[in-house]
DNA sequence: TTCTATCTACGAAAGATATCGTACATTAAG
DNA sequence: CTTAATGTACGATATCTTTCGTAGATAGAA
């Protein structure tokens, strides 16, 4: 079954991101890098948020100290796979081909990177034989 | 300016996804495609979202006959452009590449498809010189 | 010890989205 | 002409997400 993937929101999805980054983190250093970027985020909404993500099984925490230290609990590749999926159903009739050939024209991709790709290519075209 | 991007909603894209389809429709018509895959969704709310939809400009009607006729006002691979930029930065730290190479990986894309992306590169290497 | 900073817990409110019921108009069938 | 079917308009509600205020516990500094 695909359909059990985890769907977290826009506001999990952030905290996800730092802890993916930086590994376990109390909600103090979570809520620090958020900062960062929206300073206005105060600390128990992303306390909150991090207690129903523990709820939802999104993070898990330690709480044998004070500070309490989550993790989270689902894999990163796992989450970029669903999406990616997701994406390539609803948006692109389903040809992964249509979404690499938009990716591929709307961004300055480096040639170093774009011989990466080139290289995946080869590999899989040698696969496929 | 990239930001003012249109950000349609999940219920919104589903009936634009029937716009861009079948073209031009009437609330009947949109209702009963997405009746196909959500039989309990019913008629007034496809209305509601459409009616908010018109508000926000995100299709345009004729209201000339009784039976108002919709179509979608922005264009699909706008969204979809806007889809991926999003997804780039949410999901991948801004890395197209990693979204690519990931797509590449998860799905068996043919020898014919892997030849057209591997000219698209060539493409993109002749212009970056 | 006492005061201040920092922590968790949690209810409540604000916002956004999606759903539907109901009112009322119009068309088509009998 | 009356009735049934079908249309739009729109308020009300349900639900999910995000935000924060406040209460109470605990640790560390003075």
């Amino acid at each position: 079954m695909l359909s059990n993937l985890p769907k977290p929101t826009d506001a999990e999805l952030e905290i996800l991101q730092v802890l993916w980054q930086k590994g376990p983190s109390t909600v103090r250093e979570v809520n620090d890098i958020i900062k960062l970027t929206r300073p206005e985020v105060g600390y128990t909404t992303t306390l909150k948020l991090m207690q129903i993500m523990t709820e939802k099984a999104l993070v898990s925490r330690d709480t044998s100290q004070r500070q309490h230290i989550y993790e989270a609990s689902i894999d990163e590749t796992m989450v970029q796979d669903g999406m990616v999926r997701n994406m390539v159903d609803r948006f692109f009739q389903g040809s992964t081909k249509d979404l690499i050939m938009l990716a591929l024209g709307q961004e300055n991709t480096s040639s170093k990177e774009l011989e990466e790709i080139r290289k995946m290519i080869n590999k899989i075209e040698k696969e496929q034989k």
